[in-house]
DNA sequence: AGTTTGTATTGAACGCGTTCAAACACTTCT
DNA sequence: AGAAGTGTTTGAACGCGTTCAATACAAACT
């Protein structure tokens, strides 16, 4: 029977994540994390491949707990920019206690071939996810684009709020009000060039991006 | 007398970076590292904080190497773009032997609170360098911008430059072309921008941009 | 009832980066 | 020459993530 098992393997990922949040990622010991959940200092190892695969863990969690805030933003705003100021506001809103623990982890994520990267193949499903609620925003807020940006617009969006909340991970300003203001100014600058996107004269300058863009992203 | 011990220093560097070259950062281990240059396994933290030094003991290595081979890219080319693209072109080919090393470091650059990250304090004398022939291909270029934008300029370009070679170390494409021709497109399209960034009518958008760096430069 | 089979759990052991008291080597002073 | 001091070097030891042979447990079969 798996009840008891998967009773064991959550009481492990809680202790892990509680010490995870408590005092970062380097400081919580495999040896302390099994204490806290009241097992031996191997078992963590039967439910997951290594302490890193606990992050990756976390992440399924976190996207699983963020579908019904996301539904929820989508429901509560028409607007292109202030849907999409709703969406990257919500999430760091989500991740705000796990901050610190975030920034320890970081080291790594920039590295694609590192497993719990946002980047890596092993985080696809979370990310593809991602993407439709991007397609959603464009899709239901009537955000009209020219074909050839249309299909790349999802993941540059999804770049843009990685790139945004790497910032806001890293921002030291008192009460992360710098990024707050990134935010809300780059939203609206990506709005204004989605609309000028359009314009016939500037073609050649969305053919140029279009290009340096399907380069990077395929 | 540091005669003699510059020239331990010097050994444990080269088997350490060697090393490095080899197998990567994390599969080369201290006790090895000690055993090829011939000394005790601890006597490497007399010599460096810790492994990870090793690491900023080669970007300063890389520096000082990079400076004379810049000084032949800014003479030998008169034109922003060229010159912006062949000083790109230089780091990569400089580094082109330890792609994979820094590909295994990467891990750790995105975080600035991280010793040898490139946005990290104790990287900043060769970040200052770095401006500096930003700064300098500006100037002999003759390329001229508005005053708002010519301050953040070197540093915005340094990060162009720093997004480039992030991925270039994760270029998987036949002989890293893709990361070639994305270094030829978007360099022309800098030097477009930047020409374009003084037409009139684009002041409110060259403003946004300013505002946005400002925010995220300082 | 015992026996087998498969899963769940233990804790000692491994190699790693790192630390540190002790030993060594080399000047400098008496 | 010896003592004292200072800068190098050693290698055992520590705590870490991780592995694994051994064990306990529980259900299924005879």
């Amino acid at each position: 029977m798996p009840v008891k098992s998967e009773a064991t393997r959550q009481k492990i990922l809680e202790s892990a994540l509680g010490l995870f949040r408590e005092k970062g990622f380097a400081a919580a010991t495999m040896r302390e994390i099994a204490t806290r959940a009241g097992i031996a200092s191997g078992l963590a190892y039967y439910y997951f491949p290594s302490k890193e695969d606990m992050v990756a863990a976390f992440y399924e969690q976190a996207n699983a707990d963020l579908q019904p805030l996301l539904e929820q933003v989508h429901a509560g705003h028409e607007q292109f920019e202030a849907r999409l100021r709703a969406m990257v506001e919500t999430k760091m809103a989500y991740f705000a206690p796990h901050r610190n623990f975030l920034g320890a982890l970081m080291g790594v994520a920039a590295d694609p071939s590192h497993r719990s990267s946002p980047f890596a193949a092993e985080t696809a499903v979370i990310r593809e996810m991602d993407f439709k609620h991007f397609n959603r925003l464009l899709k239901e807020t009537g955000t009209k684009v020219a074909a050839d940006l249309e299909t790349l617009l999802p993941r540059l969006l999804w770049f843009y709020q990685m790139g945004i909340i790497l910032f806001w991970i890293y921002d030291h300003s008192e009460r992360q009000t710098k990024s707050n203001t990134l935010l809300a100014k780059s939203a609206h600058i990506v709005a204004l060039l989605l609309k000028a996107s359009g314009l016939p004269f500037l073609r050649p300058a969305r053919k140029a991006v279009v290009e340096i863009a399907e380069l990077i992203l395929n």
